[in-house]
DNA sequence: CGCTAATCGTTGGTGTACTAACGATCTCGC
DNA sequence: GCGAGATCGTTAGTACACCAACGATTAGCG
């Protein structure tokens, strides 16, 4: 589609455009990276084998209540094929259940059991831990402006 | 955020603790949802249809020449079975090559192709371009300590 | 009321990402 | 040289993450 894209710059400043291109200060590239250093700090501190993923699905289950497995993506930035992995393996393992909504048959409720609320409860306070461990390697007066940063990013 | 992280752990600290816990507000958390925005805008701005890790694994290659197929994942950030799944893939496309080494057997040295280098030449461009996308929602002044901050987290 | 459009959930396919286990190969110390 | 340990690549298994297509259901509007 873009076959046809001439260069509209000469040779010399593409070229220059090019050698300046360095993969490790692109913002995608750091964005993964820190995502991957904090995933591995999340996995050495957080109970229960929870993955960041199924950490942030409990949490928001726990902060709203019952909610339907479309709303609960939408919550925590899934998408419905991938809320629906997370909440069959949370239900696999006790952590939630789900039942249809008489109101309205589309909707798959979903709600903490009582071993889901005993587990994020314990949890929280790791998750508390791990925010603080990620942000470590940042200067004391630099945290907040970062938090700030990324949110507008986000 | 907040300095008064209880020490104790009474049941009223605990609770006001969990209170306090808003998903929306957690590094890891926004970390995933700006990457999740940054190859949004990748996968739209990009040409072939090039993941972000498979640009960032051809942009490597460009930048160093050939390498081993377990160091380009060193180099970006992949351990040694995602690099071979990314480096089946960009080799079956015919962007890469993969020879073993003579010198020592256990090498498979990878390079670009003539298309490899035609293809990464084109793509670096919108590269750029995706960087300044995704950056475009912060202040402009914002902009370098965001980077700054992020390039010591990661 | 009836039809269209929207919403919800499921499935299949592809592409990261990491772990664990494994065999082949090389290096280094003795 | 030779054997222990390191390095390299492969495979299998699990878990995100997104798209596209689909059927079921509901809402909205004429």
């Amino acid at each position: 589609m873009s076959s046809a894209q001439a260069p509209a710059t000469s040779r010399r400043a593409r070229t220059s455009a090019l050698k300046r291109y360095v993969l490790d200060e692109q913002v995608g590239f750091l964005l993964r990276k820190a995502y991957q250093r904090h995933a591995a700090i999340f996995a050495a501190s957080m109970i229960e084998d929870l993955t960041p993923t199924q950490f942030a699905a409990m949490a928001k289950l726990w902060e709203v209540g019952p909610c339907s497995q479309n709303r609960l993506g939408r919550l925590t930035a899934m998408d419905a094929a991938t809320i629906k992995g997370i909440v069959d393996r949370l239900t696999r393992r006790g952590f939630t259940e789900a039942r249809s909504e008489r109101n309205d048959a589309r909707l798959v409720m979903v709600q903490l059991t009582k071993l889901g609320r005993e587990t994020i409860e314990r949890a929280i306070p790791r998750g508390v831990k791990i925010t603080r461990d990620t942000l470590a390697l940042l200067p004391r007066d630099g945290r907040a402006t970062f938090l700030d940063l990324l949110k507008k990013l986000s």
